[in-house]
DNA sequence: TTAATACTGAACCATATGGTTCAGCATCAG
DNA sequence: CTGATGCTGAACCATATGGTTCAGTATTAA
């Protein structure tokens, strides 16, 4: 369950480390759009197109249908709930680490004004 | 400016979408920790953890510092708010786009029991 | 029936990723 | 000085990514 959660964040993550595709996802706020739609905002071929929306399908972030030869695409129930959970519970523990490290470098630095430490780098 | 904003939103979903990686910033909300550390509590080598502090380094998450033979990792003052806003946007516009399609909804279910359209796949 | 449209799949390409081993180099302990 | 420790870089490997072209298939319009 853990593993399934982890590869989840891995495969949502990496989608939405690609701009085109953090693109698409914009775009399909507005509205559906079909494969073609895509290609042609994003000035790729169709073939292009349809690996990036496969991408964002296999991670559940949208979700596709076809209807004759069309293929629609729209964003799918899943959302980012989860990605966002993990955002903000991460962030709470950067700040609690650096209202840590305020009090460290008071002592540092007291330290270091006494016998000064030599750095590299 | 933007451009820029582009790359690192790249960069920074790229280097949160690897188990390993999120992990280290876990640990290095802890306290901060060597490469060595690190690389014993994931069970790899130095170099493949040095190449992910590495991807870390690059996205501004870590910040690192060598003193005499050790290179010491932290969390970098740059955070994932740019990240946590991007994310907070879309699932604004995701929940928008769903209370739109309710409405869609009711519609389309009225329609196809008038004509019944037919689908694929 | 014919032609245009919309997608699909295979194959290819260059580059990146996630890992390894091996051979160093610098530093610290004794 | 010597040896162990900690890191580093180069080279290699398998696989994935982001794109393309080309050759289809299925559907719709005329």
């Amino acid at each position: 369950m853990v593993q399934h959660q982890t590869a989840r964040l891995d495969a949502t993550f990496a989608a939405i480390s690609d701009a085109t595709r953090r693109g698409v996802l914009d775009r399909l706020g507005r509205s559906d759009a079909s494969i073609t739609e895509l290609a042609e905002l994003f000035a790729m071929t169709l073939t292009g197109m349809k690996k990036h929306v496969g991408v964002l399908e296999r991670s559940g972030l949208v979700v596709t249908e076809k209807v004759g030869r069309v293929r629609t695409c729209r964003l799918g129930p899943r959302g980012l709930d989860e990605e966002a959970a993990w955002l903000d519970a991460q962030r709470r523990r950067w700040a609690a680490r650096f209202d840590e490290l305020d009090h460290v470098l008071v002592e540092l630095s007291n330290k270091e004004r006494q016998h000064g430490k030599q750095r590299t780098e």
